[in-house]
DNA sequence: ATAGCTGCAAATGCTTTGCAAGGCC
DNA sequence: GGCCTTGCAAAGCATTTGCAGCTAT
């Protein structure tokens, strides 16, 4: 399931980002069919190896702009890097230590059961479960 | 229950842990038998309020080989800053993402059934569940 | 005496911001 | 033309590290 430009566009589209020359590059390189978790630095390893001239701060504006516009989601299994996934599905993450990086659990092979009250007036934004390995 | 520092003194020898001016006065600000969830920046507050002279460094010591040692248990719920936990039994937490806050969740009140196969070779070292509010 | 702590300051690593130049409708 | 984006460099923060002096055994 390949994604070509038009695709690019068409997902940038569906999510009112303006398609720069950028923002397609950067998400042709991480949407194309397989989920992934990237930090900051492997898109500019990816960039590079696609002769993508860009800047840290570009990428670092426009993965925080995809992910604010819903188009990722931000991990954080620990401090210093953040991790942004192409999953937006409800699924949970292994996390190997030693490798520093994260794995899908698949969906369905874990359960919560019994959430518990809420502090009255909240409602929850999201649940997180982190497998560390 | 108040813990005196003979107490204090106990604890860290538990966790082998040598008794030093500070390590004893970090330890008496944390665990006064209420269950906290503290930062650096926490800790330091507290010290300053009861004239315990440190700094920064030495606070980053003492929390980072209290945590080494099993005394406290570090959360990451988001990059930057780091939560320590001193309650060490088995639990998950609530997080107020607008107030940077950690809150407990009662043991019980939530469960986790089907735990996926692992990697082959890999054993669970823990299971977070963070449920931001 | 000696091994280990403490604390200052400098360094590190990731991320954000200020701002000038460039691109796009 | 005017607004948004890009990218460089500088700034910002939390955290770590180097190291000299101190402490306690």
């Amino acid at each position: 399931m390949e994604h070509d430009s038009r695709d690019i566009r068409r997902l940038l589209g569906r999510h009112e980002i303006r398609p720069t020359k950028i923002r397609m590059a950067i998400a042709g390189l991480l949407f194309d069919g397989l989920d992934k978790h990237v930090t900051v630095d492997d898109v500019i390893a990816l960039a590079r190896a696609r002769d993508i001239k860009t800047s840290v701060a570009s990428v670092y504006n426009t993965l925080n702009y995809f992910a604010a516009a819903g188009l990722l989601r931000r991990v954080t299994v620990e401090q210093g890097r953040a991790f942004f996934d192409t999953n937006l599905s409800a699924h949970h993450h292994f996390y190997f230590e030693d490798e520093g990086r994260l794995e899908d659990i698949p969906a369905g092979a874990l359960q919560i059961s019994g959430l518990p009250k809420l502090p009255k007036g909240r409602e929850i934004k999201s649940v997180d479960v982190t497998i560390r390995l």
